[in-house]
DNA sequence: AATTTCCTCAACCGCACCCGG
DNA sequence: ACCGGGTGCGGTTGAGGAAAT
């Protein structure tokens, strides 16, 4: 018996304000599908006019998009997919709806669960939201300070290689090296959207706490893996980071391949 | 075998954006 | 410029089943 007949069954379905709630039965279902055959997809306030269905414009739009819609890959996420999910997540964040789009027959709403599932599961044993928040006022603070820090040494930088061009250009001589620019957090830009935001640490960001923000940490600067607290634990940026906190998400593929700048890319949350 | 805890996932909610009037 | 309807997105909830005790 499947679900659907036994919520039919039961009668279940609360009615509220003319709407029926709850889950779909399979009459709904059927009557969902034939409306998209003649109509399509969009104009889901329609459907209960001309369907007769006493259900919402979203509800119905949600019904058809995460369970109905006939390209819908069911069963379980594959390793491949998986890893996609993984590199995707590090680079978007929690953009369900655009990780999605690289997964054909998989739905926001499916990877959003998924991700929940496997990869989410300490935030039980995680800080409070109040000391997160904190915590990431802290580290945006630094961040800021650290990029006009940045800023500045890049200028430097450049300063010191125009001149090592200009005495090239008359002899050989020793030009001391300033150092290269360290300890900066730097936010990748991956893309068009990337771009077009200047980094992927938003503005919702800082009020939802809903995307993650994406750091490169060169494991070089890290003062001391070893002799921190705890194995999981590592000293960068002035700040004690806990591996425990990135279970997941870090992403294989973004191991930068580059003996003088080991980068890996993490989600802060 | 009974009970509790954990996991999964469909569905809902609130918010933001877009677009036409 | 404003308003309202439609749509899309991300976060959250809760029922049901599975696993653990």
């Amino acid at each position: 018996m499947s679900l659907g007949m036994i919520t039919e069954n039961m009668n279940w379905g609360v009615i509220e304000e003319g709407w029926r709630k709850g889950p779909w039965t399979s009459e709904e279902d059927r009557l969902l599908i034939e409306y998209v055959k003649l109509h399509g997809e969009g104009r889901w306030n329609s459907v209960a006019r001309l369907q007769g269905l006493k259900r919402n414009g979203k509800s119905c739009r949600l019904r058809w998009v995460n369970y109905l819609r006939p390209d819908l890959k069911r069963g379980q996420i594959t390793p491949k997919e998986e890893s996609v999910i993984i590199e995707l997540h590090a680079r978007w964040g929690n953009r369900w709806s655009t990780i999605a789009r690289s997964l054909p027959g998989r739905t926001d709403n499916e990877i959003k669960n998924y991700w929940r599932t496997h990869f989410k599961k300490k935030t039980k044993t995680s800080p409070t939201n109040a000391t997160k928040s904190k915590a990431r006022m802290l580290r945006r603070q630094q961040f800021q300070q650290q990029q006009l820090l940045l800023h500045h040494q890049q200028q430097q930088y450049e300063a010191h290689m125009q001149r090592v061009v200009v005495s090239n250009l008359r002899d050989e001589s020793e030009v001391p090296m300033p150092p290269l620019p360290q300890h900066q957090p730097m936010f990748k830009q991956q893309d068009s959207m990337a771009s077009s935001n200047n980094c992927l640490h938003t503005a919702k960001n800082d009020q939802e706490n809903a995307y993650s923000s994406m750091a490169m940490i060169n494991f070089n600067d890290c003062a001391s893996v070893a002799e921190s607290p705890s194995d999981q634990d590592f000293f960068w940026d002035g700040n004690l980071w806990n591996l425990d906190d990135f279970q997941g998400n870090v992403s294989e593929a973004s191991l930068q391949e580059n003996n003088n700048y080991p980068f890996m890319i993490f989600n802060c949350f």
